[in-house]
DNA sequence: TATCTTTCTGAAAATTATTTTCATTTTCTT
DNA sequence: AAGAAAATGAAAATAATTTTCAGAAAGATA
């Protein structure tokens, strides 16, 4: 896998060890395409490790933020959440308010019409966050 | 104002009370188009009013947000920060994260497509955020 | 391999924004 | 004016995140 190497040369670089317990978050993190708070993944990791600390799988993640494999994203929940990041692809989301479904998209169009607001500002864009929030297919037809 | 009675007309229609509080926060709170923390607005207040408490003004922003007559919204900086909301009226952001500037911005083209996005994935939107960070045109040509 | 230095870990404490509690005060209805 | 209901402000509680720190592990060096 791509983003273990990634992971491991950015330690090294650092001058950061490469211990047990990274390994372990990091494989469980890549294993599903969740959008992982420190707490889920936390308790996820202890059915199997009960001795890992929440802390380790804390610092781990903004780590891996740091390293540029995961993404930090708020969907006003309150919680932080990681999410594993794919060579140079970008995606915003829609999140269902009412079954916490993340559906990923891109729109090229709206990611152009951006670019041409923030340059009408004279605006010089590092990032951004669209999220549109609502009712996903199968909880609109549950009302 | 109309924002006032908005807002006294939600007061009486849920039996709380018309406080000296309540309308000193609501009115500091229009006076300017900030968008306010928490604590900013309070430190604001208790310049002139020293015996203004924390939490009657978070309680009362709050109750601004349930009225209507504010949102609630986060840049990322870790705190929540308040804004009025003007009749049917909404925007967008560019958030400066240097200086901390934020610029407001409405593209009708982009709403339309942010429409189309939810209805390729049969999701009914609520409600959403756009926000664009990054340099405003001061910070840049300080750089 | 043994030793040494540095970093890491996990538990607990600290921090920070937000929310709640509660005794007292204020509003506003009889 | 009296009573009921709600609001206030200070302090405590809560919850997510971050930091501290003593002991453990990694990995460089001899
Ligand atoms: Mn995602
Ligand atoms: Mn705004
Ligand atoms: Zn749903
Ligand atoms: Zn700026």
């Amino acid at each position: 896998m791509d983003r273990v190497k990634l992971f491991n040369d950015f330690l090294s670089q650092k001058g950061l060890k490469s211990t047990s317990q990274r390994k372990l978050i990091l494989e469980t993190f890549l294993e599903s395409e969740s959008h992982y708070s420190t707490e889920e993944l936390y308790l996820k990791l202890r059915k199997e490790h009960p001795r890992i600390g929440y802390a380790t799988v804390h610092r781990t993640l903004k780590l891996f933020a740091e390293c540029g494999i995961a993404a930090e994203r708020n969907f006003g929940d309150g919680q932080t959440r990681f999410e594993s990041v794919h060579a140079d692809e970008h995606h915003d989301h829609l999140v269902c308010t009412n079954c916490g479904l993340i559906i990923e998209f891109e729109d090229q169009k709206i990611e152009e019409l951006q670019k041409l607001v923030a340059s009408q500002h004279n605006f010089k864009i590092e990032n951004h966050r669209l999220e549109l929030y609502g009712l996903c297919e199968d909880c609109r037809s549950q009302k």
